[in-house]
DNA sequence: GGACTGTACATCGGAACCGATGTATACCTG
DNA sequence: CAGGTATACATCGGTTCCGATGTACAGTCC
């Protein structure tokens, strides 16, 4: 019976965003604002129309508290604080990824920056074996009917630079999963 | 005077594909979708409900028109063809792209993969020189306080792979726009 | 002292998102 | 010939997005 606080995707992600980085210390909105541009916003910059509202639905689904301080330098503070069940979401959040989550690298990134929060190992792992199994399945972006196209088939330069890119990243990351796997497995042995 | 039709950030790239897909030749809905699925489905699904109005979207603003034809194997098609206005706009949007299609990695990937459909290789040039400078500027996911984190200085395993992966794949897309903008310049000699 | 920048929030409203659901035809399989 | 799958489109409605705009105070720069 798993409950949904948001129904879109990139609400999901930013909500993730929020909550983990409540999970290691309360914030005012501005800071947390702050941290969420360092982690997403040279790639896709997070309005401040769009975190506010964020911020006020989570506080609705009773994931974190408000309590107002007087501005030290402008109008007053709203700190912002987990509650238990906004540590145990996070949790469930980070342990049941949506595919969406393991699939599209930017959500995936903010996924993995916050994974430590998730203090079991096997669980790490198994999160990771996720995105494993997604990145070991052969997909290409550019096809010959159903054939997938290797970077060496295709003639357009640019369509080969994506597909360039892309193993580059694979294999980066093919590499990194594997030996991260191996020392989790290691931990719960 | 330039003229949005969309204002939202992904209706820009799901409609850079559409147009793009068409400029080679007219589709019906059904061959598209199953043509953008190949490209970023397995990234971020498009949903039926999210193709049919943006397609209405361009039709309303001119860009591609709709031919009825009796349907060969179930309903009716639509065949959707591009308009002069429609080939041009897709060339305008290819020529000058907004900031996300250059910095997030999904919008940049669409992009390439019609940036042949702009014949001219110094607007491509242009084009791939605006990547390289997003590339070049330093960058990081982490920060102590204001100063850039490097891999080896992360402790926590998952953020040290988010870090990993992003310079492996920094090196070789910086290898690759090298490259062809080296090919590029000379083709224009 | 006026202009600008930074801090710190908030609201409004039109546009877009997308799961659910519906309609219809054609083909294949047991 | 019922049931499932693939083709091919469409609408509805609650939710979210986000640019524009507003409020208010503090510090800096010329």
């Amino acid at each position: 019976m798993t409950r949904y606080i948001s129904l879109r995707k990139n609400a999901a992600v930013l909500e993730l965003a929020i909550l983990g980085f409540l999970y290691d210390a309360p914030l005012h909105g501005y800071v947390l604002r702050r941290h969420i541009a360092a982690l997403t916003g040279h790639v896709r910059p997070v309005a401040e129309s769009t975190l506010y509202p964020a911020i006020k639905r989570l506080e609705k689904a009773g994931l974190l508290v408000r309590a107002t301080e007087p501005g030290a330098v402008a109008a007053p503070r709203h700190v912002l604080r987990l509650t238990e069940e906004g540590r145990r979401e996070l949790k469930r959040r980070l342990a049941e990824p949506a595919q969406r989550e393991i699939t599209d690298e930017n959500n995936w990134f903010t996924l993995l920056a916050f994974l430590r929060h998730l203090a079991d190992p096997a669980a790490q792992a198994a999160v990771l074996r996720r995105r494993l199994a997604f990145l070991e399945e052969p997909t290409s972006f550019f096809y010959d009917g159903d054939r997938p196209l290797a970077a060496e088939e295709v003639d357009d330069p640019f369509r080969r630079g994506v597909l360039t890119i892309a193993r580059a990243t694979s294999r980066a990351e093919l590499a990194w999963l594997r030996d991260t796997l191996a020392s989790l497995d290691g931990v719960g042995r």
